[in-house]
DNA sequence: CGTGTGTTTGATGAATTTCAAAGCAGGTGG
DNA sequence: CCACCTGCTTTGAAATTCATCAAACACACG
């Protein structure tokens, strides 16, 4: 039991970021269990900066939990222009919009050297037949994705090009400071373009509202150096969606 | 064993149109197994024109299958504006994003008289780990949801309004005629001014649309009456996502 | 020290919002 | 049956935001 205990302890801190396993571990789990979870997520996999993880139209394997580095996932429109539809950092889901139809509906590319943990989907949906948190919580990683893309549907909706800008700001912030880094300052990981992509804006509108933020000292960037002066100037931006005053 | 199959089948003409169960019932299931179906579905739950089914904020109890009816789901942003997220009609279902809190995240309003078939959602999970392909089938439907969103995303990223509106006829046409309805001629239950919200635009911009397809004789409309007159040429419409041309 | 990629800024134009007013349809009560 | 009300839709004109085009700039890298 105690060596089993131990194994468990392992795993937890090989994985500590992956978020299906870190909430599925602290129950009771049998030494077969924990057997199977280490063949689920035994493999590392290195992707180097501008690889693809999977691309459009591959078939479903595993899901990815990203370790370390940043990823974009993007899709294509008929005309064959790129749509970001969203960046991930470490301890986030790659892969889950593949379920749908058992391949990847998007391509996600490495923004910079990475390192993915890849969880075979079909053991991973077995698996979770036996471990009740583990269901649940793969549920509540898909539903959560539905809630971030319903608010980026609001921002694309109803913001403007600055407040589209401070709220991904925010959200990067927010992000990092959840894993324990600095929510003041931090590199953007992705061009303005991307940003633009991600947000529905030209790069150029994307220098713009920089500047602007900048003139507002909410915020001081240098090329990718992102300084956050004033976090709740920043905020009421973002809660302030002027589009149709009020009537 | 011949009961059971009748039991089987009577479940399936009584809820005929919702995606879970129509997807789960084909495998096969013991006695016991039909029986918590049974308790699963076995209530149905009328909603008046303009009445909430949830709101957001309420504690998740069940996920909803649309029977019978058509609804619209919003989310308000922190000054008080509403964005739809989504318009779901029967077949469909209804509270995928309130698996992530424990809480809706939206709030959906019944756009005209409806039906619904509530599934208690910790009976649904519980019954999920016996029935491997009703797991399954909860995975794809939400996955479907995050692939959607995308193409939401797409959408409002990439089209102008009367691709934005040509897509969003398409798409209800194609949604109707996989029902069985005629894909050529329906009836919009949702106002200009929700069309405009789904789409992030305003009602006015709509109307323009609108016109803009009748003079190209692509689309006729009279009040909530479409007829679409030319289906290709629609689709052509959206597939020429002419923004930022080629490079 | 050039070369290329990514970024910034300016000027112009197009698309969409906003404001305003009129039209239309359905329902209600006189 | 008509008049009227209300909510929804349509259309016009002006204002605004953002995209587009163009040029200069910055920085990293060979």
């Amino acid at each position: 039991m105690s060596s089993q205990v131990l194994h468990v302890h392992a795993l937890k801190t090989a994985c500590s970021n992956c978020s299906v396993l870190e909430l599925c571990l602290p129950i009771g789990l049998t030494g077969g269990e924990v057997e199977r979870l280490d063949t689920l997520i035994a493999q590392r996999v290195k992707v180097k900066k501008g690889a693809a993880l999977y691309r459009t139209g591959d078939p479903l394997r595993s899901l990815y939990a990203v370790r370390l580095g940043f990823f974009k996932t993007s899709i294509l429109s008929t005309d064959g222009r790129e749509q970001i539809t969203g960046f991930q950092m470490q301890g986030e889901m790659l892969g889950l919009d593949a379920i749908s139809t058992d391949h990847y509906a998007c391509t996600a590319i490495a923004l910079e050297d990475s390192e993915v943990c890849p969880l075979p989907f079909t053991l991973l949906e077995k698996l979770a037949r036996d471990l009740p948190s583990l269901q649940h919580n793969l549920n509540k990683l898909m539903s959560r994705e539905i809630v971030r893309d319903h608010s980026m549907l609001l921002l694309m909706g109803n913001m403007n090009a600055d407040e589209r800008l401070a709220a991904f700001l925010l959200n990067l912030s927010q992000r990092l400071n959840m894993r324990g880094y600095s929510s003041r300052e931090f590199v953007l990981r992705m061009s303005r373009e991307a940003i633009g992509s991600y947000l529905g804006l030209r790069l150029e509108t994307i220098c713009r509202g920089i500047a602007h933020l900048r003139e507002e000292e909410l915020v001081d960037m240098h090329g990718r150096n992102v300084t956050i002066l004033d976090l709740s100037g920043l905020k009421q931006k973002v809660a302030g969606c002027h589009r149709h005053s009020e009537q």
